[in-house]
DNA sequence: TTGAAAGCGATACCAA
DNA sequence: TTGGTATCGCTTTCAA
């Protein structure tokens, strides 16, 4: 007992005007005379009409849609950067399409040709764009639909790319705990092959060269996402190069880790009170903050992991090109800025 | 230079046949020679043609679009429902919109027309169901579009809805607490107008009645998402009623800083190592996990928040809608697991 | 200011 | 097994 869906023809019959005047009314076009359009708007809401999109954009119009493509959802990081592009975008009466592109290279083709079908304005691709291929690129190009990436690190060719400063991330980290008056410092977390983790160690060392203290490889650690090995390898760092004093997290699963391990050692994280002067403080500072950071005892310093803001940033610029804007391909950086907690 | 879209009558005209046989080929509906439809394919990854969703479901079949709403992608529990959700639907050639409706009542009907408009084929409403009324309801249902709710509470009429059992969860947290000896047992976070929490504290009480133990209402504490209030709650809890030997923690951060609590009590967290017999322990238990429980140390147990599955559940059902079944309405509850880390 | 009519791209029915 | 063609709902000239 499906009501046959109401249409502009019928509500054109209804207000007793043309189907054209009513797509005018709705699209507030035309010049259209007070009177016709509110009876139109009456008859519109009257008899429930809802527009359909397909068939205006199948006419020429846009689709008002735009394609999203995240490796994982749930990695806090891109489901806040998510929630910043769907808010921009949402404002502009724009639209979202989510698809998850998972671990594997295959997994962003198959994305990518189903946003093209259902004939989205514009694809976003957020995580894992070391997998965009020329081929991929070229499709974009040929169905003339914008491509911008929003990702955590650097390095693609010929696509706009809004990621965070890593490299300055790190550096603000570093300063930070230098002039808090440290001067042993070292890098737990994340793992050889990140290109995100070369950019914030390659931050992390200029830093140290910058202010003329040592380096030494031997304090940079790997250490993956699982929260307890951060603990293990803090614990296991700190036993060996007791002159340690200070620690700058990866990203802040490695930092509330680096914590537990801190404690374990017997020593105690720097910023609370002093709780007695024969235990040793070490500092932490995170890259990426998360909520939990502001939980310990005292609560951890981190470096602002600007998701929201990126996604905001992606939107606009996409929303740039779907203007009909004629841009060189950019690469837009976002700045982080320290959240002071107090611990140091 | 956008180069001109390629149309199925353009595959058609290169590949010398009509546009009905390459519909057909494309659908693989009708009979066709397997000369035919090799030629056809052929040519159409020549021409990179794309097909276009939009006409196709113009003329009268299914759009492949479900719509998402939900509240704040943000929340780790909807953000993993959503992945499910994505994983299942996509796995079926569906393709998920997701808008963020807000905490606002205007943000849900505001979506729903929006996704009207777009011309989905079912909406799923994740969170902030008790603003779905009546009106909406009639508008999906004369539209023909499924309707289906996932959520951590119950509470709605005639619309499906997919959803843990808070009451289970809750029940099976304090069992545990029980089975290991505690007597004493509090019940600490989330605010007094959640249903969720209504839920829960129901489960925990009808189990601290049915083994016989003494139910305390100053033993159940509101607190709000922040994690330090949560820190400063249990502290106060445990300083005012030292008999208190474990707490029931409404969500995984509230068990967090339950910790942190505990620790500044002086007291021990249960299921570490003895330091002291001096001390006391406390147990802890958390109801949704994380993965930051697994942290702590000792690391906390918790029962699973069981989103993920609820999102799989929830497509299901919304499939089966899909495919013209004509169900009863139905609250489908998913239950929950105990994840011991070792905290008693 | 409003109306008539020609498509947009794909489907599905009826013929061939 | 294939080909013509009306049709989906809407936008958009061009006339009235």
């Amino acid at each position: 007992m499906s009501h046959k869906k109401i249409t502009i023809t019928d509500v054109a019959l209804a207000a007793g005007v043309s189907v054209a005047t009513v797509s005018l009314v709705l699209s507030g076009k035309g010049r259209i005379s007070q009177t016709t359009s509110e009876r139109v708007n009456h008859t519109i809401d009257q008899l429930g009409f809802v527009r359909n999109r397909q068939a205006s954009s199948l006419r020429g119009g846009e689709s008002g849609v735009v394609g999203l493509i995240v490796r994982d959802i749930c990695e806090p990081f891109y489901a806040e950067m998510t929630a910043g592009l769907g808010e921009m975008f949402e404002a502009q009466g724009k639209v979202l399409f989510l698809l998850q592109s998972g671990p594997a290279a295959s997994g962003l083709a198959r994305c990518f040709d189903t946003l093209l079908t259902h004939g989205v304005d514009g694809i976003v691709i957020a995580g894992g764009i070391h997998y965009l291929d020329e081929k991929m690129r070229a499709k974009a190009v040929e169905q003339g639909v914008p491509l911008i990436c929003a990702s955590r690190s650097g390095g693609t060719e010929g696509v706009d790319l809004v990621r965070p400063d890593n490299m300055q991330a790190a550096k603000m980290a570093t300063e930070y705990l230098i002039r808090k008056g440290h001067k042993q410092i070292a890098y737990l977390g994340g793992l050889g092959n990140s290109l995100t983790r070369a950019e914030r160690l390659g931050g992390f060392c200029a830093t140290l060269l910058q202010y003329g203290l040592p380096f030494r490889s031997e304090w940079i650690i790997e250490c993956d996402y699982q929260h307890r090995l951060a603990a293990d390898a803090a614990e296991d760092l700190l036993r060996r190069y007791p002159k340690i004093s200070a620690i700058v997290c990866h990203k802040s699963s490695v930092a509330l880790g680096a914590y537990f391990g801190v404690l374990r050692t017997g020593n105690q994280v720097a910023g609370g009170s002093l709780n007695s002067l024969f235990q040793k403080q070490v500092a932490l500072i995170g890259i990426e903050d998360s909520p939990e950071l502001a939980l310990t005892e005292p609560p951890l310093t981190a470096v602002s992991n600007s998701a929201r803001e990126i996604g905001h940033t992606t939107a606009r610029r996409l929303l740039l090109r779907l203007a009909g804007q004629n841009l060189e391909t950019q690469d837009i950086i976002i700045h982080s800025t320290i959240i002071e907690r107090g611990s140091a």
